[in-house]
DNA sequence: ATTCGGATTTGATCCAAGTCAACCGCGCTG
DNA sequence: CAGCGCGGTTGACTTGGATCAAATCCGAAT
């Protein structure tokens, strides 16, 4: 345990949020954080708590979701190792609105509002440090509505394939192969679909010679053609 | 002209993200600000162009939008007076991925990215209302997000009628009328249906005895019933 | 008033994606 | 090694909402 407090400095330097600290800076942070050990399924935080810090995942996977009232659920976004969430709560004088929940065992990360807020009190450059991670997570967002909005389901598996994949590497005909970070139905509620549609989705790429499916792995064999493929 | 630039700390004054400067600070950033008058129809800026200002509504209405690779175009928000746009793109390092186009001639206020930066260097207040504004359009896209997965057509059109209807004022039966800023087409891109169907789940709450359509005046009969419709 | 053009409505038809239900395959465990 | 049980696939059918095509309506300009 003391040498997980030992090593939160170093983990605090890995976000963007707290680069431009001091090692002394981070030591002090690192003092109003709280590093959590969760088993598979445990809830982070559910919608309409308060909210009282934001989180870090070391490692693990968490998703974030929203349920409807007919239980049904839909996954806002996937959190894994190196990357936060719930910054923005911090700032809306209001509790929490959506769940998040981790999805295999996770090193989590908690940084008290009450830290960040004496750090902005501080430091412009942590405050402009914020404001662009929080920007970014409007971007996503925004993303994320245009998707819905303007993209049929296969281009948004398609947009999810080629997320990560640079369209510089398209020059060579190396197969670029995708790992899914979690089960497929987790991907398909991600992105809005069903599982059994993701699944049909997913098959007719592979029927057309684009992909190829080897339980989660997923080779993309043309990566020009497929992102091609979606606008018809 | 002169008046305009006179009345430019005043306005300042009605934003949140400025309320907590002292006259003098204000009568400061005003100078980094300019005055525009747009009439209908004009771009405030387009996707691709460099973010250098953030805006803000006096009067008139303006259209946040993307458009698709097939020149369909789905209204994002819907900004009228006293409110502001285009704050996270100051803190993105990238082109506007969206357009902005008034609906309406329009007086409309910019402010520099400059002003902001160099406010936020001076002022940890400021930053925090910064942090607070950015978030609230989180908040704003992510009650989207859940729209758009979570509810039908129906559900969001009834969501917008009451979305500034107090539940508190459903004990008077009297009737509420909401009434339109722009047109029904606008509406319904904003909402992500088609203008065919908006008109056509409006008339079928209409045909149930809940709303009263009169123009670009929507009454609302029972305040309580309409809510509840939506869930079935 | 009359005409024009955009905004809205209505009708008929189509389709992407959801639903329901059965089935498969595999890793695990008693 | 039989039997779960979960994750994934497949088939048959349904449906919310889109599309295409005509009417109307209605304010503004002649």
């Amino acid at each position: 345990m003391r040498i997980d407090h030992f090593d939160m400095p170093r983990h605090l330097r890995a976000l963007p949020m707290f680069s431009s600290l001091s090692e002394l800076e981070r030591e002090h942070v690192a003092r109003s954080c709280r590093l959590r050990r969760l088993s598979r399924s445990e809830m982070v935080f559910r919608a309409g708590e308060r909210c009282e810090s934001f989180h870090f995942v070391v490692s693990g996977q968490v998703k974030l979701f929203v349920t409807s009232a007919t239980g049904f659920e839909k996954i806002i976004e996937l959190i894994g190792p190196g990357h936060s969430f719930a910054e923005a709560m911090m700032f809306l004088q209001k509790p929490y609105m959506l769940n998040a929940q981790t999805l295999s065992d996770t090193l989590l990360m908690t940084v008290s509002k009450q830290a960040v807020f004496s750090e902005i009190e501080r430091d412009p450059r942590f405050s402009m440090h914020m404001l662009s991670g929080i920007s970014h997570w409007l971007h996503r967002l925004l993303l994320d509505v245009e998707g819905y909005t303007l993209h049929s389901g296969m281009q948004r598996l398609i947009g999810y394939l080629l997320r990560d994949v640079e369209l510089e590497h398209t020059g060579d005909f190396g197969v670029v192969t995708v790992s899914l970070p979690v089960s497929k139905a987790t991907i398909a509620s991600r992105l809005s679909l069903t599982p059994e549609y993701f699944s049909r989705v997913l098959h007719q790429l592979e029927a057309e010679g684009l992909i190829e499916i080897e339980r989660r792995e997923i080779h993309i064999l043309d990566v020009r053609r497929l992102a091609s493929y979606g606008s018809h």
